[in-house]
DNA sequence: GATGAATGAGTATTCATTCAT
DNA sequence: GATGAATGAATACTCATTCAT
């Protein structure tokens, strides 16, 4: 009955693992991804050894936060391709995409250096993916949104804003609303004074390369 | 004529500041504030011994970068303030300064963190606030400027920009053009469907404390 | 039983802490206190990490030999209290310290620059005091030594001793004898002839004002 | 005419060497042997390099150091035999001896561990040890001093009271009279209660053998 | 001769990772 | 499985010594 002697364990291993996600997120958050592993263990109330039982290296640890906040990312994608209005529901979604990063502001640091692209990540930005497109290319259809803009350019515009929001931290911690309302006011089709976006949009592959050259 | 025979030690002096600063600007470009000392002294092909004799310490070498750095910009914000239209005058210096900025992609490290507070900062920053300030009035008085924004919120926009323009590093080099274009667009004048800014914009005395709670 | 697991880890650990203490009163005492870490570490067989582990800095370190070393001295305080001739306890108490520091010259230069005052060591010095006093007293009130010694001087009688030793090293390891039966005929009663000391002893909060005054 | 342009030259490099020589005292003094010799070049107004053109290297400036101030010490010796009454020429010297070595501390360390036994050294040594010896020995003639005494006693009296001056500090700079007022009274004829001197003293030989093992 | 710039080996300390218990 | 002790490579910084000017 193998059963009954590995589902208690694997509880346990489930809980240690949250535990030191959890723990991990606040460590890195406070400290960035420099902290330490032990103190990663100490905050998480487990030894070292158990970190690196249930994560290989710091870097696996690492992605697997940003695994899962890509996750909590395309729960609000998914939720906001459900509101009818199509403008309302892109620029839902970028409020609440942002306000999530913008939170957690260790985050920031790992979307720029922490994604050797890993298949992980790989198969969770293919989740996210296609319900940005999917927002993106309805607000156009409905002529809400200007046409030169790309679904690719919502990864940008989301870590601009949390680029402010890290910058500003707890002084001014909601500061980062003022730039999505400007971009926002930007991406309104183009209509008298409007300016031609000088560059082409990063194309997916594109994308893809970017994150396989991340720095580390 | 001692000044004869001191001169030409400075000048070798001189040439290896400016070798250990443009190997500073390089390493830490390609690998972030984390790179070593050793790196850069080997990059610049001085001992690091010399790097140490030029700055006492690792953070005074980075902060005399961004004090480089910070005078290059106010030269083009004085240069940008000699234009007569004034809106193209503001346009002109974001997107010159934010080419500065992306073409030096470790700055934006060194200004998230860098950033001790230290006097030479302050007083870099300090000669490039009135300049931004007066290109930012100007245009609001010409009423070519969105009336909410604020001088304090032009850092934000070119953090912002560097922040793509180092995500994106050398796969698309440009793409930050297209972000100004749309946040530029997003600073015309309020019009129908203009959002309101939903925050106040950072007063002088919070840019301050942002500089001094930066991390590290 | 968890104790049961837990002692044998322990048990190293207080092996290698006791190994590290050994190798470092060793290295100290052959090359002084700057001799490197990686040396003792060397010496006791053990990475440097290992040394870190168990005291977080080279004052640390130091400062736990300086305290063992005391408390070796106030046992033999203790045990030389308990000789009923005051004269008696009180030369085999100089006698029985200073054999002690001279056999571990290391000690003399740990006396000299390593206190820097920290809680441990002004514990463990506060253990001895009374213990010495009690001698000083004690002899004092039975006529056997010169009232105008105070036991303020013990220290210093000590300190004089261990740098005899310390400068003949393996020449001569026990001349500090010859210099310790000279003091002890000085410090007998005053009888014709007797000089008169020139200046006063240190008062207890002189003692703590050197103690906290110790270069480096 | 070498002479005409060499002596104008000497002068300068003699008093140069004589700056650095009082440079070095002072900062070894105040921050002990370990301190660097750019600190000595600056104290002394020169460059470091002039402090190498004097002294080939840091040891050789110090065993400098160490000859000076012997020949203080033979100075105060000399003048000490010229007192008719030999046991106040004893006790002159010995009070004048470490009254020199007392104001000085950083010599201590010198004393201790800068001698490595060069020839200018033991020339130095050689010139004071027989006017040691003929103080000591003209005491014991007259019957004023204890004759199990040797004059390779002398030195490790001084450099005890120099241990006490330096522990001391500026605390109590004058605490080392209570100790020589101790060992002098020490140093008596044997009367009741004498303790025998438990190890024979050092012999010449024994002291250059002392000299050529010092540490480092 | 004098200067001070350059060098690089050496030191304290940190931290990712391994492994015995 | 979990623990935390051990490891050692890596990093910032110092300083004796050399050498071009």
């Amino acid at each position: 009955m193998p059963n009954a002697s590995d589902r208690p364990l694997r509880r346990d291993a489930a809980l240690n693992r949250r535990r030191i996600l959890h723990a991990a997120a606040e460590v890195f958050t406070a400290r960035g991804l420099g902290a330490s592993l032990d103190d990663v263990a100490r905050q998480a109330g487990v030894g070292v050894g158990t970190v690196y039982r249930r994560f290989p290296d710091k870097d696996t640890l690492i992605e697997a936060l940003f695994e899962e906040r890509l996750g909590a990312i395309t729960g609000v994608a998914e939720r906001a391709l459900a509101e009818p209005d199509s403008w309302t529901a892109l620029v839902t979604f970028l409020e609440n995409a942002s306000s999530l990063m913008a939170a957690d502001r260790g985050l920031r640091e790992i979307l720029m250096y922490a994604s050797h692209g890993r298949d992980r990540i790989l198969r969770a930005k293919a989740r996210l993916q296609p319900v940005v497109t999917a927002l993106v290319e309805r607000a156009q259809r409905d002529g809400v949104l200007r046409t030169d803009v790309a679904s690719t350019d919502m990864p940008f515009i989301q870590f601009m804003l949390t680029a402010a929001a890290e910058y500003a931290g707890d002084v001014s911690p909601d500061i980062w609303r003022r730039y999505l309302a400007i971009i926002i006011d930007g991406l309104r089709p183009a209509r008298a004074g409007t300016s031609p976006l000088p560059v082409p949009a990063a194309e997916p592959g594109q994308m893809l390369a970017i994150m396989r050259s991340l720095p580390r």
